[in-house]
DNA sequence: TAGATTGTTAATCGATTAACAATC
DNA sequence: TAGATTGTTAATCGATTAACAATC
């Protein structure tokens, strides 16, 4: 992939789809950008430019129909090939994403998990084994996972991150409150939930 | 609060003061913007500008004291204040919130959940009750929490955070995917998990 | 003193918004 | 046709970076 993109316009993405989605189809076969712009409180050209980049077009006084913009919208960010991925760290949040159905809707499975506790070691939840890192190797070669979700303490996920992308990883998002070092060519996105708390606490 | 800082060096200050408590106390005594910015790659005038917002002096040619930084960043974003929150869903990411450790690194405590199933009524989970949707405004009185959690399915989600609204909630850290609506002096943020992979996914 | 580092002012860069021609 | 809406070009706005004086 990597495209053409601005990030913060591909950030953008999936809140136009799950809004697209959420439309009834019946009352909703068009809709203008200033419709979906109202809806989400953004500028409508700000809408409209970053639906250009899906190449699906508008009409003009019709707007977009909604159907064609979804699966535009879709096909862009990948929800239609079926990717692996892979999850370290089986503690309250890692046995979450495990059970989590919202990767399905970006074509996205986390096909197994590891974890260093030999007590997790056999675990089987929401279908998915959870295996002992001694086995990731094994893993990579059977699903050929290029994404990796890190869901261990802050104190390990250099070491874990280093293993991925040793072994092949291309793309990881880490919930460890850490920074992580990585080569240029690994995409890496962060996601600390406290952090996020601790900063909608700062700005009331 | 309320303060005069853009949103986005506001969350930066948190990854700052991750990598600051980070690093050993006895060699470290010291530390200056550029290494701080190479450590984190970013560059070493925006550090200084961002840790200027926290109005903690760093001196020439020695650098910020590491100590005083952290201090710093940790009154600017409130740590040291004792603050409720509530979450609502306590589905499989609930209950990883609730048993979640870093909350308490921004003087942040869940202190009660709710949910609508009747079965989940009356557990407790890392010490914190779960109770019935109409416990709710009890919470609110008990406990007069400013910062909530929605964990709740997305078709749920823009009714409940109606409720917290008109029961006085200020700050609301969703993580449902789903656009909510909420008066400006609400603060949402939102979480998406499965659409962070996605953007990922979408990079490589 | 000399040199490293800060803090600030000016320049650059990128993203958003405004204006508007094209068009269905 | 008239009017609503798109897509694009130009203007604005805000954030980052570069330059540099201050200073310990």
């Amino acid at each position: 992939m990597t495209r053409d993109i601005p990030e913060i316009s591909l950030q953008r993405l999936p809140v136009y789809l799950n809004y697209l989605k959420s439309l009834s189809g019946e009352e909703n076969k068009f809709i203008s950008s200033g419709a979906i712009a109202a809806a989400l409180g953004m500028g409508e050209v700000l809408v409209r430019k970053d639906l250009a980049y899906t190449s699906s077009a508008g009409r003009p006084k019709v707007g977009y129909v909604r159907a064609e913009l979804i699966a535009a919208l879709e096909e862009y960010l990948g929800c239609n090939v079926k990717k692996n991925a892979v999850l370290v760290g089986v503690g309250g949040l890692g046995r979450a994403l495990m059970s989590y159905g919202g990767f399905v809707n970006y074509g996205i499975e986390i096909v197994e998990a590891y974890d260093s506790d030999p007590a997790k070691e056999g675990m089987v939840i929401a279908g998915k084994k959870v295996c002992s890192a001694d086995e990731f190797e094994r893993g990579m070669a059977v699903y050929s996972p290029r994404l990796a979700i890190i869901a261990v303490p802050a104190s390990a996920a250099q070491s874990v991150c280093d293993m991925l992308v040793a072994a092949g990883i291309k793309g990881i998002l880490n919930f460890a409150p850490v920074q992580l070092k990585a080569p240029e060519s690994v995409a890496v996105r962060n996601i600390d939930v406290a952090a996020n708390l601790a900063i909608i606490s700062s700005m009331i």
